[in-house]
DNA sequence: GGGATCACG
DNA sequence: GACGTACGTGATCCCA
């Protein structure tokens, strides 16, 4: 029987699921007999994955699983070379391919693979039938040779990345429509697959040539009328291998003996089987979960539980159980003193509940409390309106209360006891920002536990810890968008215009799915063995930060203002001198036209143009063209540096200063970035400028208040110490003990001079290989940040592992470490995840300088946040009134009383010095260099 | 809304 | 054999 148009057929590349799934997870054993089986396990949690997905109305009617039957294929017989040079797979992977293949079955699915072909023609051909039916085919893949069949009824996914490839993707792939698509590879070839190509042409060159001409034929028959040489040989040498490549990356959509398209009908998995699979291969969180949800008991004997190595908070686990569970129509409104204390009641009974308030801002320091909500247990959560207002809001039309909301007050006053009692847990996604608020009402919420920064101490790298990610990712369940109360742009409403019967649903909601994700996260710390890290430097900075920016810090507005005229005329000069060098007037601040007029119109050498086609124009670039003696860069560069200035600090940081306090109060996201350190927004006050002249001007507008100083006090080269510590250098660490100039120490041993009279440039370029043996240091990094030659920075990267192989060693340790169990760790046991280190390409590069990078970063960033802990206590009880504003990576700012400035840079240094005790004994010792002024530039 | 640019550690 | 690469952030501007 023939395809239909009302069929689904989904097409999954079981081959690319298999890598893919072995790639990314870190190794994992059978525990029984030590059978490696974590592609098994991949493998299954993607396919179980993705018939999760498959239920509503995109429920596919036929699926099929196709793999690759061996390495060999009929395209050997025509090119020998073909795939050729491929290393065989992995020792722990083959033996996982019959059971990834057994595992298939078990979910009762076709597993389908022909011998002489590759699962690509195999799709291929079942995809043309069934689109010839009229059916709609989706292939389940990210592999670009199966982005040929794209179109018309046939479209393609990639699961793991959630992403639809369709003509459109295929296009900005290839440059060309997916009918082209053979034609582009044919001539790039592919060094992965040994597809020879024409040799000099890359994807690019072959879009714009296959575009040029039309198609592959027509070029090569009129390839003698390509005008860049190069080109124009090496397609008329290379015809015949042009030729080949294009058989090759052909996809055979003819394979016969193929199993009727009726044997590919959607059967539904059998409990008993998949579940004897599953449990035979040890893996009992996915067993109970499934068990569950077909509503059986799992299998007896499943062993112990499963080894360490199983990634961090199991995502999704007892998720599509709990799933099922939320309605949210089922929550419950209180409107009056009597229904809020039943709760209250409930609660102390259940001794924990989920907190989140509802604000007319994002702004903690200006947000109005609209409403409150609370959740005892999965599906027992509700609202307590309490400032929601009807009417449009706009200016004329008076908004009024809206009926049915207990007093403001009233509800405080019930709330503020529990929400302060010690013996009842307040759990909230974010506590920083319901703490701030509620502190504003005179509730001090304590204690609490943090969904947000749960997921954070264990899943760092994994994806975001956003609610609605951490709902996806455990619960499998897409909270209600707030768009969809609030709208968006111009129209955009604040949440007290909600109608209550619709906040309802949407805030009791937000309590249900942190409560249920409290229930997932909190047992994982012990198993993923961060207590420490959340117990020590998540949770506890929470309150520590909320009163930093409770604090803020004092501007002086004037000064900002100043600034600004100064710099408005300065740039009003430059730019008249800009326009009368260009000899027209044009936008200096658009990059583009700058671009034309530098390149196209004055007809300056180096221009080079990005993927959207302008040229770049970044500050490298001009500095090049005014080293060689043109003015206008040279002015656009004096232009630049004063634009950012007055946008992004004169200008803007006035807007910031709160109109109450009189001070500019920014917000650190604790779980931001992924290696543990702050990230400031709202403004971002740890990037105020510093390294120019005219910008520490505006640190000069940082001040005290009457009568206090600001005291800075930063770490002296904390994350070389930590390197040197980490890969255990001798003669880092013993120059630090000495309290040696660490970068002439380096220059020194490196280029062998002696640090006496040491020639200032050697000293900087031992800082730079310094900062980049950090950053995972490459020669092109090195050249490019010393403006050198590659040649010469390699030979300095050489001469450095020369003296120091302990650095090397440490970098192959780490991104094996990384490939081996997907994390990380800091010396304090942080870890940062790495789910794209085994990524292919450029990618890859990049990955694992990140992985080489992050444990220092984030050692680092562990100690300051150590430090800021304790910082609070340590200063009330040497009696000191300081207050800490600011935390900028390696250093920390207080405001403080002028008589109390240097003893209290004592306590503070000694507390930095020691931050690191008692978990971890440093073999290269802390230090910390204090100063103060009236301002933040004196004090730095 | 994404890219380019540039401020910081 | 070519490509693209120093690590981590956030804000502002232009421009489609």
């Amino acid at each position: 029987m023939p395809a239909k148009p009302e069929d689904h057929l989904y097409l999954v590349d079981g081959s690319g699921f298999i890598f893919r799934a072995y790639h990314a997870l870190p190794a994992l054993t059978r525990k029984s007999d030590g059978m490696p089986v974590g592609a098994v396990s991949g493998f299954c949690n993607m396919i179980w994955k993705m018939l999760q997905d498959l239920k509503g109305d995109d429920a596919p009617s036929h699926v099929a699983v196709i793999f690759d039957a061996s390495r060999f294929s009929f395209r050997n017989e025509f090119y020998p070379e073909y795939k050729a040079q491929r290393p065989d797979a992995p020792e722990d992977l083959r033996p996982q391919f019959g059971l990834i293949r057994d595992a298939t079955r078990a979910f009762n699915l076709p597993c389908i693979e022909i011998d002489g072909y590759e699962a690509d023609d195999v799709i291929a051909t079942y995809a043309r039938e069934a689109a010839a039916g009229g059916a709609e085919v989706t292939i389940v893949s990210s592999d670009k040779d199966l982005m040929q069949l794209v179109g018309g009824r046939i479209g393609m996914v990639d699961l793991m990345k959630g992403k639809v490839i369709g003509v459109e993707q295929v296009r900005e792939k290839f440059g060309v429509g997916p009918e082209r698509v053979i034609d582009v590879q044919a001539l790039a070839g592919d060094s992965v697959d040994n597809v020879p190509g024409a040799p000099g042409i890359g994807v690019k060159t072959a879009a714009l040539l296959i575009n040029e001409y039309g198609d592959l034929e027509t070029l090569l028959e009129r390839a003698a009328e390509i005008k860049q040489p190069k080109r124009r040989q090496s397609l008329i040498e290379n015809a015949e291998l042009i030729r080949i490549s294009k058989r090759l990356v052909t996809l055979d959509d003819n394979v016969g003996n193929l199993p009727a398209y009726d044997e590919l009908a959607r059967r539904q998995p059998e409990a008993e089987m998949l579940l004897s699979f599953l449990n035979e291969m040890e893996f009992s969180t996915l067993t109970r979960r499934i068990a569950a949800i077909f509503g059986v008991e799992p299998p007896a004997a499943a062993p112990a539980p499963e080894p360490e190595a199983v990634p961090a908070a199991e995502p999704g686990a007892e998720a599509a159980v709990e799933a099922a569970k939320i309605d949210t129509s089922a929550y419950e409104i209180i409107r009056d003193a009597d229904a809020l204390k039943a709760w209250i009641e409930k609660i102390y009974e259940r001794g924990e509940v989920a907190v989140d308030t509802e604000t007319t801002s994002l702004d903690e320091m200006t947000a109005e409390l609209v409403g409150v909500s609370l959740a005892t247990a999965p599906g027992r959560a509700c609202y307590i309106p309490l400032g929601h207002q009807t009417g449009d809001g706009d200016l004329l039309g008076a908004a009024e209360r809206a009926a049915g909301q207990m007093a403001l007050d009233d509800a405080i006053a019930i709330l503020k006891p529990m929400l302060e009692d010690p013996s009842i847990l307040k759990i909230a996604q974010n506590m920083k920002y319901d703490l701030k608020v509620l502190a504003r009402y005179g509730i001090w919420v304590a204690p609490f536990d943090d969904t947000m920064l749960l997921s954070y101490a264990q899943e760092a790298g994994m994806g975001g810890q956003g609610m609605d990610a951490l709902s996806k990712r455990h619960l499998d369940h897409e909270p209600i968008p707030i768009k969809t109360l609030l709208g968006a742009g111009r129209k955009k409403i604040t949440f007290d215009r909600v109608e209550i019967d619709k906040a309802a649903p949407y805030a009791a909601e937000d309590a249900d799915v942190t409560f249920r994700l409290w229930k997932i996260l909190k047992p994982g710390l012990v198993r993923n063995r961060v207590t420490r890290v959340y117990e020590v430097m998540e949770r506890p900075l929470v309150p520590v930060l909320a009163d930093m920016e409770r604090a803020g810090v004092k501007v002086d507005r004037d000064a900002l203002s100043r600034l600004s005229n100064n710099f408005a005329q300065k740039m009003a000069g430059l730019e008249a001198e800009i326009h009368e060098l260009a000899g027209e007037k044009f936008n200096v601040g658009s990059p583009k036209q700058l671009g034309e007029i530098l390149f196209d119109k004055m007809g300056m050498d180096g221009g080079k143009k990005g993927k959207t086609g302008a040229y770049a124009t970044g500050a490298d670039v001009l500095e090049t063209l005014a080293a060689e003696g043109h003015d206008l860069p040279a002015r656009v560069l004096d232009w630049r540096q004063l634009s950012k200035l007055k946008g992004t600090y004169t200008d803007a940081l006035q807007t910031h200063i709160n109109a109450e306090t009189g001070r500019v109060h920014t917000s650190y996201s604790i779980a931001g970035a992924s290696t543990g350190r702050l990230a400031s927004t709202d403004p971002n006050l740890q990037n105020i400028p510093v390294r120019s002249e005219e910008g520490r001007r505006i640190r000069e507008a940082f001040i005290a208040d009457e009568g206090n100083v600001l005291l800075s006090l930063d770490y002296s080269q904390i994350e070389l110490r930590l390197l040197a510590h980490i890969a255990d250098i001798e003669a880092l660490k013993q120059a630090f003990a000495e309290g040696q100039d660490i970068h002439a120490a380096t220059a020194s041993e490196i280029f062998g001079v002696p640090v006496e009279g040491m020639d200032p440039m050697i000293r900087r370029q031992a800082k730079a290989i310094n900062f980049g043996v950090i950053y995972g240091i490459s020669a092109f990094g090195l050249a490019n940040n010393l403006r050198i030659p590659r040649e010469d920075a390699k030979r300095f990267i050489d001469a450095y592992f020369e003296k120091f192989p302990g650095i090397r060693a440490y970098m192959d340790a780490t991104v094996e470490t990384a490939k081996k169990q997907g994390y990380v760790e800091t010396v304090f046991g942080r870890r940062i995840h790495t789910p794209e280190i085994n990524a292919k390409g450029p990618m890859g590069g990049f990955q694992r300088r990140a992985a080489i990078n992050a444990p220092i970063q984030g050692s680092a960033a562990d100690v300051i946040r150590r430090a800021m802990v304790r910082i609070p206590p340590a200063l009330a009880k040497a009696k000191l009134t300081a207050r800490m504003l600011l935390q900028v990576h390696d250093e920390l700012i207080f405001e403080v009383p002028e008589s109390e400035a240097d003893e209290t840079a004592e306590t503070v240094r000694k507390v930095m010095e020691g931050a690191n005790l008692p978990a971890v004994a440093l073999t290269t010792p802390l230090v910390a260099d204090a100063g103060k002024g009236r301002n933040w530039a004196e004090a730095h």
